[in-house]
DNA sequence: CTATCTTGAATGGTCAAACCATTTAAAGTA
DNA sequence: TACTTTAAATGGTTTGACCATTCAAGATAG
Protein backbone atom coordinates (compact mmCIF):
# COMPACT_ATOMS: atom_id res chain seq x y z
CA UNK A 1 0.00 0.00 0.00
CA UNK A 2 2.97 2.54 1.17
CA UNK A 3 6.19 2.79 -0.44
CA UNK A 4 8.93 2.87 2.30
CA UNK A 5 10.59 6.59 2.88
CA UNK A 6 14.11 6.96 1.69
CA UNK A 7 16.05 9.30 4.63
CA UNK A 8 15.89 12.46 3.65
CA UNK A 9 18.15 13.69 1.16
CA UNK A 10 19.06 17.41 0.29
CA UNK A 11 19.50 16.96 -3.20
CA UNK A 12 16.57 14.84 -3.80
CA UNK A 13 14.71 18.04 -2.29
CA UNK A 14 16.58 20.23 -4.86
CA UNK A 15 15.85 17.87 -7.42
CA UNK A 16 11.68 17.93 -6.75
CA UNK A 17 11.94 22.00 -6.44
CA UNK A 18 13.26 22.72 -9.51
CA UNK A 19 11.20 19.66 -11.23
CA UNK A 20 8.53 21.08 -10.10
CA UNK A 21 9.07 24.04 -11.71
CA UNK A 22 9.71 22.91 -14.92
CA UNK A 23 6.44 20.53 -14.96
CA UNK A 24 4.47 23.56 -13.54
CA UNK A 25 5.36 26.05 -16.53
CA UNK A 26 7.06 28.49 -13.33
CA UNK A 27 10.69 27.65 -15.43
CA UNK A 28 10.15 27.81 -19.43
CA UNK A 29 11.61 25.94 -21.94
CA UNK A 30 14.82 27.77 -22.84
CA UNK A 31 14.86 29.87 -19.51
CA UNK A 32 18.42 29.34 -17.77
CA UNK A 33 19.28 28.52 -13.92
CA UNK A 34 21.28 30.54 -12.57
CA UNK A 35 24.81 29.80 -12.17
CA UNK A 36 25.86 26.79 -9.34
CA UNK A 37 27.44 29.50 -7.07
CA UNK A 38 24.50 31.66 -6.68
CA UNK A 39 22.09 28.64 -7.02
CA UNK A 40 23.80 27.02 -4.00
CA UNK A 41 23.16 29.92 -2.30
CA UNK A 42 19.61 30.32 -2.95
CA UNK A 43 18.98 27.07 -2.03
CA UNK A 44 21.81 27.14 1.14
CA UNK A 45 23.47 23.95 -0.07
CA UNK A 46 26.84 23.25 -1.16
CA UNK A 47 28.12 22.94 -4.20
CA UNK A 48 28.73 19.59 -4.40
CA UNK A 49 25.41 18.64 -3.35
CA UNK A 50 23.39 21.62 -6.29
CA UNK A 51 25.24 19.51 -8.45
CA UNK A 52 24.00 16.21 -7.90
CA UNK A 53 20.73 17.37 -8.14
CA UNK A 54 21.73 18.72 -11.19
CA UNK A 55 22.80 15.66 -12.41
CA UNK A 56 19.71 13.82 -11.80
CA UNK A 57 17.57 17.01 -13.82
CA UNK A 58 19.98 16.04 -16.62
CA UNK A 59 19.83 12.82 -16.39
CA UNK A 60 15.75 13.26 -16.88
CA UNK A 61 16.36 15.49 -19.53
CA UNK A 62 14.90 18.16 -17.81
CA UNK A 63 18.23 20.59 -17.75
CA UNK A 64 20.77 20.68 -20.45
CA UNK A 65 24.52 21.99 -19.25
CA UNK A 66 26.70 24.43 -20.90
CA UNK A 67 29.99 25.15 -20.52
CA UNK A 68 32.21 28.57 -20.29
CA UNK A 69 30.81 31.93 -19.80
CA UNK A 70 27.20 32.54 -20.32
CA UNK A 71 26.79 28.33 -19.85
CA UNK A 72 24.89 27.01 -17.26
CA UNK A 73 21.95 24.74 -17.27
CA UNK A 74 19.31 25.56 -19.68
CA UNK A 75 15.64 23.78 -19.23
CA UNK A 76 14.67 21.72 -21.84
CA UNK A 77 11.78 21.37 -23.87
CA UNK A 78 10.22 18.16 -22.06
CA UNK A 79 9.85 16.18 -25.18
CA UNK A 80 8.39 12.11 -25.80
CA UNK A 81 12.20 11.90 -25.99
CA UNK A 82 12.58 10.76 -22.18
CA UNK A 83 10.43 7.25 -22.53
CA UNK A 84 12.91 6.04 -24.85
CA UNK A 85 15.79 6.02 -22.77
CA UNK A 86 13.92 3.34 -20.40
CA UNK A 87 13.08 1.09 -23.26
CA UNK A 88 16.64 0.75 -24.79
CA UNK A 89 17.51 -0.09 -21.46
CA UNK A 90 15.52 -3.30 -20.90
CA UNK A 91 16.15 -4.36 -24.54
CA UNK A 92 19.97 -3.67 -24.28
CA UNK A 93 19.74 -6.04 -20.54
CA UNK A 94 17.88 -8.85 -22.26
CA UNK A 95 15.12 -8.67 -19.43
CA UNK A 96 12.66 -8.33 -22.06
CA UNK A 97 12.65 -11.51 -23.86
CA UNK A 98 12.25 -11.00 -27.97
CA UNK A 99 9.05 -12.24 -28.60
CA UNK A 100 7.37 -9.64 -26.07
CA UNK A 101 9.16 -6.86 -28.04
CA UNK A 102 7.97 -8.41 -31.28
CA UNK A 103 4.17 -9.18 -29.68
CA UNK A 104 4.24 -5.47 -28.84
CA UNK A 105 5.83 -3.92 -31.69
CA UNK A 106 3.05 -5.87 -33.86
CA UNK A 107 0.39 -3.77 -31.46
CA UNK A 108 1.91 -0.39 -31.94
CA UNK A 109 2.92 -0.52 -36.01
CA UNK A 110 -0.07 -2.21 -36.94
CA UNK A 111 -2.08 0.79 -35.15
CA UNK A 112 0.55 3.43 -36.45
CA UNK A 113 -0.54 1.72 -39.99
CA UNK A 114 -4.02 2.19 -39.44
CA UNK A 115 -3.89 5.70 -37.88
CA UNK A 116 -1.50 6.60 -40.72
CA UNK A 117 -4.43 5.34 -43.35
CA UNK A 118 -6.95 7.19 -41.67
CA UNK A 119 -4.93 10.74 -41.59
CA UNK A 120 -2.72 10.57 -43.82
CA UNK A 121 -2.72 14.19 -46.52
CA UNK A 122 -1.90 13.96 -50.30
CA UNK A 123 1.60 14.94 -49.62
CA UNK A 124 1.82 12.25 -46.83
CA UNK A 125 1.82 9.95 -49.38
CA UNK A 126 3.42 11.24 -51.77
CA UNK A 127 6.13 11.24 -49.16
CA UNK A 128 5.88 7.81 -48.43
CA UNK A 129 5.91 6.79 -52.35
CA UNK A 130 9.19 8.80 -52.67
CA UNK A 131 10.90 6.94 -49.82
CA UNK A 132 9.30 3.84 -51.90
CA UNK A 133 10.66 4.73 -54.82
CA UNK A 134 14.14 5.24 -53.09
CA UNK A 135 13.85 1.92 -51.57
CA UNK A 136 13.51 0.23 -54.95
CA UNK A 137 16.23 1.86 -56.62
CA UNK A 138 18.55 0.79 -54.12
CA UNK A 139 17.65 -2.66 -55.28
CA UNK A 140 17.77 -1.84 -58.96
CA UNK A 141 21.37 -0.75 -58.64
CA UNK A 142 22.30 -4.15 -56.47
CA UNK A 143 23.05 -1.23 -54.00
CA UNK A 144 23.51 -3.75 -51.35
CA UNK A 145 20.91 -4.12 -48.33
CA UNK A 146 21.91 -1.17 -46.17
CA UNK A 147 20.78 1.55 -48.19
CA UNK A 148 17.21 -0.85 -48.25
CA UNK A 149 17.44 -1.57 -45.07
CA UNK A 150 17.45 2.55 -44.25
CA UNK A 151 14.70 3.76 -46.40
CA UNK A 152 12.37 0.98 -44.81
CA UNK A 153 13.62 2.22 -41.48
CA UNK A 154 12.75 5.78 -42.98
CA UNK A 155 9.34 4.73 -44.08
CA UNK A 156 8.32 3.29 -40.95
CA UNK A 157 9.19 6.24 -39.02
CA UNK A 158 7.25 8.53 -41.48
CA UNK A 159 4.00 6.45 -40.72
CA UNK A 160 4.74 6.82 -36.94
CA UNK A 161 4.94 10.57 -37.91
CA UNK A 162 1.89 10.99 -40.19
CA UNK A 163 -0.44 9.30 -37.23
CA UNK A 164 0.55 12.76 -35.49
CA UNK A 165 0.54 11.08 -32.33
CA UNK A 166 4.34 11.83 -31.09
CA UNK A 167 3.72 9.37 -28.14
CA UNK A 168 3.70 6.22 -31.48
CA UNK A 169 6.33 8.12 -32.87
CA UNK A 170 8.31 7.91 -29.70
CA UNK A 171 8.14 4.80 -28.38
CA UNK A 172 8.33 3.25 -32.13
CA UNK A 173 11.79 5.13 -32.16
CA UNK A 174 13.29 3.58 -29.13
CA UNK A 175 11.50 -0.13 -29.92
CA UNK A 176 13.08 0.33 -33.66
CA UNK A 177 16.23 1.23 -32.72
CA UNK A 178 16.48 -2.31 -30.21
CA UNK A 179 14.43 -4.54 -31.98
CA UNK A 180 16.93 -4.33 -35.05
CA UNK A 181 19.75 -5.52 -32.53
CA UNK A 182 18.35 -8.81 -32.70
CA UNK A 183 17.41 -8.80 -36.21
CA UNK A 184 20.52 -7.71 -37.60
CA UNK A 185 22.40 -10.75 -37.35
CA UNK A 186 19.29 -12.90 -38.52
CA UNK A 187 18.08 -11.11 -41.13
CA UNK A 188 18.33 -12.88 -44.83
CA UNK A 189 19.75 -10.39 -47.47
CA UNK A 190 19.13 -11.83 -50.61
CA UNK A 191 17.65 -10.62 -53.23
CA UNK A 192 14.74 -12.02 -53.50
CA UNK A 193 13.56 -11.73 -49.50
CA UNK A 194 13.97 -8.05 -50.31
CA UNK A 195 11.98 -7.98 -53.25
CA UNK A 196 8.96 -9.65 -51.30
CA UNK A 197 9.32 -7.11 -48.62
CA UNK A 198 9.71 -4.25 -50.79
CA UNK A 199 6.27 -5.57 -51.95
CA UNK A 200 5.14 -5.30 -48.34
CA UNK A 201 5.93 -2.14 -48.22
CA UNK A 202 4.43 -1.52 -51.61
CA UNK A 203 0.57 -2.74 -50.34
CA UNK A 204 0.94 -1.13 -47.15
CA UNK A 205 1.61 2.60 -48.80
CA UNK A 206 -1.22 1.83 -51.55
CA UNK A 207 -3.42 0.98 -47.98
CA UNK A 208 -2.79 4.27 -46.57
CA UNK A 209 -3.10 5.60 -50.04
CA UNK A 210 -6.67 4.63 -50.35
CA UNK A 211 -7.35 5.38 -46.38
CA UNK A 212 -8.20 2.07 -45.76
CA UNK A 213 -6.75 1.60 -41.92
CA UNK A 214 -7.88 -1.68 -41.79
CA UNK A 215 -6.42 -3.18 -44.47
CA UNK A 216 -2.98 -1.16 -43.74
CA UNK A 217 -3.11 -2.32 -40.28
CA UNK A 218 -3.34 -5.75 -41.44
CA UNK A 219 -0.78 -5.77 -43.75
CA UNK A 220 1.88 -4.22 -41.60
CA UNK A 221 0.93 -6.88 -39.09
CA UNK A 222 1.93 -9.53 -41.82
CA UNK A 223 4.51 -8.10 -43.07
CA UNK A 224 6.20 -7.98 -39.40
CA UNK A 225 5.18 -11.45 -38.85
CA UNK A 226 6.70 -12.42 -41.63
CA UNK A 227 10.20 -11.02 -40.83
CA UNK A 228 10.26 -12.47 -37.37
CA UNK A 229 11.54 -15.89 -38.84
CA UNK B 1 23.46 12.21 -39.23
CA UNK B 2 25.69 12.57 -36.46
CA UNK B 3 24.93 13.75 -33.06
CA UNK B 4 26.91 16.49 -31.72
CA UNK B 5 29.49 15.22 -29.17
CA UNK B 6 29.68 16.04 -25.62
CA UNK B 7 32.94 17.38 -23.89
CA UNK B 8 34.25 14.20 -22.13
CA UNK B 9 33.07 14.16 -18.60
CA UNK B 10 34.38 11.75 -16.38
CA UNK B 11 31.27 11.30 -14.41
CA UNK B 12 29.74 10.22 -17.80
CA UNK B 13 32.65 7.63 -18.52
CA UNK B 14 32.53 6.04 -14.51
CA UNK B 15 28.54 5.72 -15.93
CA UNK B 16 28.73 4.02 -18.94
CA UNK B 17 31.71 1.88 -17.57
CA UNK B 18 28.79 0.18 -14.55
CA UNK B 19 25.83 0.61 -16.65
CA UNK B 20 27.48 -1.75 -19.35
CA UNK B 21 29.08 -4.05 -16.28
CA UNK B 22 25.36 -4.50 -15.40
CA UNK B 23 23.87 -4.60 -18.85
CA UNK B 24 26.12 -7.28 -19.96
CA UNK B 25 25.58 -9.06 -16.47
CA UNK B 26 29.27 -8.18 -15.10
CA UNK B 27 27.19 -7.40 -12.26
CA UNK B 28 24.54 -9.04 -11.53
CA UNK B 29 21.66 -7.89 -9.63
CA UNK B 30 21.97 -8.11 -5.93
CA UNK B 31 25.60 -7.51 -5.93
CA UNK B 32 27.35 -4.49 -3.97
CA UNK B 33 29.59 -2.32 -5.71
CA UNK B 34 32.63 -1.23 -3.09
CA UNK B 35 32.51 1.87 -0.81
CA UNK B 36 32.67 4.91 -2.59
CA UNK B 37 36.20 5.24 -0.69
CA UNK B 38 37.39 2.34 -2.96
CA UNK B 39 35.39 2.47 -6.14
CA UNK B 40 36.87 6.10 -6.35
CA UNK B 41 40.80 4.47 -6.60
CA UNK B 42 39.93 1.85 -8.97
CA UNK B 43 38.60 4.48 -11.34
CA UNK B 44 41.43 7.18 -10.10
CA UNK B 45 38.61 9.91 -9.58
CA UNK B 46 37.64 12.14 -6.73
CA UNK B 47 34.64 10.92 -4.48
CA UNK B 48 32.36 13.73 -5.48
CA UNK B 49 32.89 13.28 -9.53
CA UNK B 50 32.08 9.07 -8.25
CA UNK B 51 29.23 10.25 -6.34
CA UNK B 52 27.72 11.95 -9.55
CA UNK B 53 27.81 9.06 -11.23
CA UNK B 54 26.09 6.90 -8.80
CA UNK B 55 23.53 9.45 -8.79
CA UNK B 56 23.12 8.73 -12.79
CA UNK B 57 22.68 5.18 -12.23
CA UNK B 58 20.20 5.59 -9.26
CA UNK B 59 18.15 7.79 -11.59
CA UNK B 60 18.54 5.08 -14.15
CA UNK B 61 17.11 2.54 -11.62
CA UNK B 62 20.40 0.62 -12.26
CA UNK B 63 21.35 0.81 -8.32
CA UNK B 64 20.30 1.25 -5.11
CA UNK B 65 22.37 3.14 -2.53
CA UNK B 66 22.09 1.56 1.31
CA UNK B 67 22.96 4.02 4.14
CA UNK B 68 24.85 3.15 6.91
CA UNK B 69 27.58 0.18 7.55
CA UNK B 70 27.89 -2.61 5.48
CA UNK B 71 25.81 -0.14 2.80
CA UNK B 72 26.65 1.08 -0.93
CA UNK B 73 25.56 0.72 -3.77
CA UNK B 74 23.89 -2.51 -4.86
CA UNK B 75 22.95 -3.33 -8.25
CA UNK B 76 18.89 -3.28 -9.17
CA UNK B 77 17.10 -6.04 -11.08
CA UNK B 78 16.18 -4.23 -14.31
CA UNK B 79 12.51 -4.42 -14.58
CA UNK B 80 10.31 -2.48 -17.18
CA UNK B 81 9.80 0.07 -14.38
CA UNK B 82 12.14 2.42 -15.93
CA UNK B 83 10.05 3.25 -18.60
CA UNK B 84 7.17 4.38 -16.09
CA UNK B 85 9.23 8.01 -15.09
CA UNK B 86 9.33 8.92 -18.68
CA UNK B 87 5.74 8.48 -19.14
CA UNK B 88 4.56 10.53 -16.21
CA UNK B 89 7.19 12.89 -16.48
CA UNK B 90 5.44 13.81 -19.96
CA UNK B 91 1.86 13.80 -18.80
CA UNK B 92 2.99 15.35 -15.89
CA UNK B 93 4.15 18.25 -18.15
CA UNK B 94 0.62 18.15 -20.41
CA UNK B 95 3.19 17.74 -23.22
CA UNK B 96 1.39 14.97 -24.31
CA UNK B 97 -1.96 15.71 -25.10
CA UNK B 98 -5.02 13.81 -23.52
CA UNK B 99 -6.63 12.81 -26.77
CA UNK B 100 -3.04 11.65 -27.68
CA UNK B 101 -2.68 9.67 -24.47
CA UNK B 102 -6.50 8.42 -25.11
CA UNK B 103 -5.73 6.78 -28.42
CA UNK B 104 -2.37 5.31 -26.92
CA UNK B 105 -4.33 3.60 -23.91
CA UNK B 106 -7.00 2.30 -26.42
CA UNK B 107 -4.93 0.45 -28.25
CA UNK B 108 -2.50 -0.94 -25.36
CA UNK B 109 -5.68 -2.32 -23.17
CA UNK B 110 -7.29 -3.38 -26.31
CA UNK B 111 -4.57 -5.68 -27.14
CA UNK B 112 -4.02 -6.16 -23.47
CA UNK B 113 -7.71 -8.01 -23.17
CA UNK B 114 -7.21 -9.64 -26.43
CA UNK B 115 -3.92 -11.08 -25.00
CA UNK B 116 -5.64 -11.76 -21.90
CA UNK B 117 -8.54 -13.69 -23.65
CA UNK B 118 -6.50 -15.98 -25.62
CA UNK B 119 -3.67 -16.74 -22.27
CA UNK B 120 -6.00 -16.72 -18.91
CA UNK B 121 -6.06 -19.75 -17.49
CA UNK B 122 -9.07 -21.02 -14.98
CA UNK B 123 -7.37 -19.15 -12.70
CA UNK B 124 -6.85 -16.03 -13.72
CA UNK B 125 -10.68 -16.39 -15.17
CA UNK B 126 -11.38 -17.23 -11.35
CA UNK B 127 -9.19 -14.03 -10.01
CA UNK B 128 -10.88 -12.08 -12.63
CA UNK B 129 -14.79 -12.42 -11.19
CA UNK B 130 -13.53 -11.99 -7.92
CA UNK B 131 -12.45 -9.10 -8.42
CA UNK B 132 -15.92 -8.25 -10.25
CA UNK B 133 -17.58 -9.49 -7.01
CA UNK B 134 -15.83 -6.88 -4.93
CA UNK B 135 -16.85 -4.69 -7.21
CA UNK B 136 -20.36 -5.01 -7.34
CA UNK B 137 -20.20 -5.85 -3.06
CA UNK B 138 -18.73 -2.17 -3.21
CA UNK B 139 -21.61 -0.97 -5.12
CA UNK B 140 -24.66 -2.92 -3.63
CA UNK B 141 -23.53 -1.83 0.04
CA UNK B 142 -23.13 2.11 -1.65
CA UNK B 143 -19.28 1.94 -0.08
CA UNK B 144 -18.80 5.18 -2.74
CA UNK B 145 -16.96 5.39 -5.79
CA UNK B 146 -13.46 5.14 -4.57
CA UNK B 147 -13.47 1.38 -3.54
CA UNK B 148 -15.21 0.49 -6.83
CA UNK B 149 -12.68 2.72 -8.77
CA UNK B 150 -9.93 0.71 -6.79
CA UNK B 151 -11.78 -2.61 -8.06
CA UNK B 152 -11.83 -1.46 -11.16
CA UNK B 153 -7.99 -0.24 -11.66
CA UNK B 154 -7.34 -3.78 -10.19
CA UNK B 155 -8.98 -5.50 -12.88
CA UNK B 156 -7.28 -3.76 -15.69
CA UNK B 157 -4.35 -4.54 -13.61
CA UNK B 158 -4.65 -7.81 -13.76
CA UNK B 159 -5.40 -8.06 -17.06
CA UNK B 160 -1.94 -7.19 -18.18
CA UNK B 161 -0.85 -9.42 -15.57
CA UNK B 162 -2.33 -11.61 -17.90
CA UNK B 163 -0.74 -11.19 -20.85
CA UNK B 164 2.73 -12.47 -19.36
CA UNK B 165 3.75 -9.23 -21.34
CA UNK B 166 5.97 -7.14 -18.77
CA UNK B 167 6.39 -4.27 -20.85
CA UNK B 168 2.17 -3.97 -21.47
CA UNK B 169 1.97 -4.07 -17.52
CA UNK B 170 4.32 -1.27 -17.21
CA UNK B 171 3.21 0.86 -19.46
CA UNK B 172 -0.54 0.50 -18.87
CA UNK B 173 0.75 1.22 -14.97
CA UNK B 174 2.38 4.48 -16.20
CA UNK B 175 -0.40 5.54 -18.54
CA UNK B 176 -3.11 4.76 -15.51
CA UNK B 177 -1.60 6.25 -12.85
CA UNK B 178 -1.29 9.34 -14.86
CA UNK B 179 -4.42 9.65 -17.31
CA UNK B 180 -6.82 9.37 -14.00
CA UNK B 181 -5.08 12.94 -12.87
CA UNK B 182 -7.47 13.67 -15.81
CA UNK B 183 -10.54 11.57 -15.58
CA UNK B 184 -10.89 11.69 -11.62
CA UNK B 185 -12.00 15.80 -12.06
CA UNK B 186 -14.87 14.57 -14.59
CA UNK B 187 -15.44 11.15 -13.94
CA UNK B 188 -19.20 11.25 -13.20
CA UNK B 189 -19.76 9.10 -9.73
CA UNK B 190 -23.07 8.42 -9.80
CA UNK B 191 -24.60 5.19 -8.73
CA UNK B 192 -26.07 4.62 -12.45
CA UNK B 193 -23.04 5.25 -14.61
CA UNK B 194 -21.11 2.84 -12.28
CA UNK B 195 -24.02 0.13 -12.57
CA UNK B 196 -23.19 0.81 -16.47
CA UNK B 197 -19.17 0.32 -15.93
CA UNK B 198 -19.85 -2.49 -14.03
CA UNK B 199 -21.84 -4.14 -16.95
CA UNK B 200 -18.68 -3.41 -19.02
CA UNK B 201 -16.83 -4.93 -16.99
CA UNK B 202 -18.61 -8.23 -16.51
CA UNK B 203 -18.75 -8.41 -20.74
CA UNK B 204 -15.23 -8.35 -20.82
CA UNK B 205 -14.39 -10.80 -18.23
CA UNK B 206 -16.96 -12.53 -19.85
CA UNK B 207 -14.99 -12.95 -22.99
CA UNK B 208 -11.54 -13.27 -21.31
CA UNK B 209 -13.47 -16.62 -19.86
CA UNK B 210 -14.43 -17.82 -23.29
CA UNK B 211 -11.08 -16.98 -24.84
CA UNK B 212 -12.54 -14.81 -27.15
CA UNK B 213 -9.93 -12.27 -27.68
CA UNK B 214 -11.73 -9.68 -30.20
CA UNK B 215 -15.02 -9.68 -28.44
CA UNK B 216 -12.54 -9.21 -25.49
CA UNK B 217 -10.44 -6.33 -27.47
CA UNK B 218 -13.89 -4.69 -29.13
CA UNK B 219 -15.59 -4.53 -25.59
CA UNK B 220 -12.57 -2.94 -23.40
CA UNK B 221 -12.20 -0.94 -26.42
CA UNK B 222 -15.84 0.11 -26.44
CA UNK B 223 -15.71 0.37 -22.67
CA UNK B 224 -12.69 2.88 -22.52
CA UNK B 225 -14.25 5.53 -25.14
CA UNK B 226 -17.27 5.70 -23.30
CA UNK B 227 -15.13 6.65 -20.42
CA UNK B 228 -13.64 9.51 -22.55
CA UNK B 229 -17.11 10.93 -22.95
C1' DC C 1 37.67 52.65 -38.61
C1' DT C 2 37.71 47.80 -39.05
C1' DA C 3 39.46 43.33 -38.29
C1' DT C 4 42.08 40.41 -35.68
C1' DC C 5 44.35 39.12 -31.46
C1' DT C 6 44.84 39.14 -26.42
C1' DT C 7 43.31 38.85 -22.08
C1' DG C 8 40.51 38.36 -18.20
C1' DA C 9 36.24 37.17 -16.09
C1' DA C 10 32.36 33.87 -15.76
C1' DT C 11 31.13 29.30 -15.28
C1' DG C 12 31.02 24.28 -15.27
C1' DG C 13 34.28 20.18 -14.08
C1' DT C 14 37.33 18.12 -10.83
C1' DC C 15 39.92 17.36 -6.73
C1' DA C 16 41.02 17.03 -1.70
C1' DA C 17 40.17 16.75 3.12
C1' DA C 18 37.31 17.02 6.63
C1' DC C 19 33.10 16.28 9.42
C1' DC C 20 28.24 14.54 10.14
C1' DA C 21 24.48 10.83 10.27
C1' DT C 22 23.21 6.25 10.01
C1' DT C 23 23.84 1.51 10.38
C1' DT C 24 26.08 -2.70 11.63
C1' DA C 25 28.65 -5.59 14.46
C1' DA C 26 31.67 -6.36 18.05
C1' DA C 27 32.67 -5.64 22.84
C1' DG C 28 31.15 -5.01 27.34
C1' DT C 29 27.88 -5.64 31.14
C1' DA C 30 24.05 -7.14 33.97
C1' DT D 1 21.92 -15.27 27.81
C1' DA D 2 20.14 -10.86 26.88
C1' DC D 3 20.64 -6.20 26.82
C1' DT D 4 23.56 -2.03 26.40
C1' DT D 5 27.46 0.42 24.89
C1' DT D 6 30.83 1.54 21.74
C1' DA D 7 33.53 1.75 17.71
C1' DA D 8 34.07 1.14 12.91
C1' DA D 9 32.17 1.39 8.21
C1' DT D 10 29.84 3.94 4.96
C1' DG D 11 26.94 7.25 2.56
C1' DG D 12 25.69 12.50 2.93
C1' DT D 13 27.37 17.12 3.14
C1' DT D 14 30.45 21.03 3.46
C1' DT D 15 34.33 23.99 2.24
C1' DG D 16 37.85 25.72 -0.53
C1' DA D 17 40.71 25.38 -4.08
C1' DC D 18 42.22 24.80 -8.91
C1' DC D 19 41.50 23.52 -13.89
C1' DA D 20 39.18 23.91 -18.61
C1' DT D 21 36.18 26.15 -21.56
C1' DT D 22 33.75 29.92 -23.37
C1' DC D 23 32.53 34.62 -24.16
C1' DA D 24 33.14 39.43 -24.41
C1' DA D 25 35.62 43.54 -23.69
C1' DG D 26 39.77 45.72 -24.63
C1' DA D 27 44.18 46.04 -27.15
C1' DT D 28 46.61 45.96 -31.32
C1' DA D 29 47.60 45.88 -36.17
C1' DG D 30 46.27 47.07 -40.75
Amino acid sequence: MFKPVKQNRIFQDVVEQIQDAIISGQLAAGEKLPPERELKEAFSISRGTLREALRVLEQKRLIDIQLGAGGGAIVREVTPEVIVDGLSLLVRSQKVPLEYLKEFRLDIEGNIARFAAERASAEDVAGLRDILKRAKDSLDRHEGWEAYVQADARLHMTLARITGNTIYEYIQTAIHENINRYYAEFLEHEESVLCHHYKDLCEIVDAVAHGDGETACGKMRLHLNRLGQ
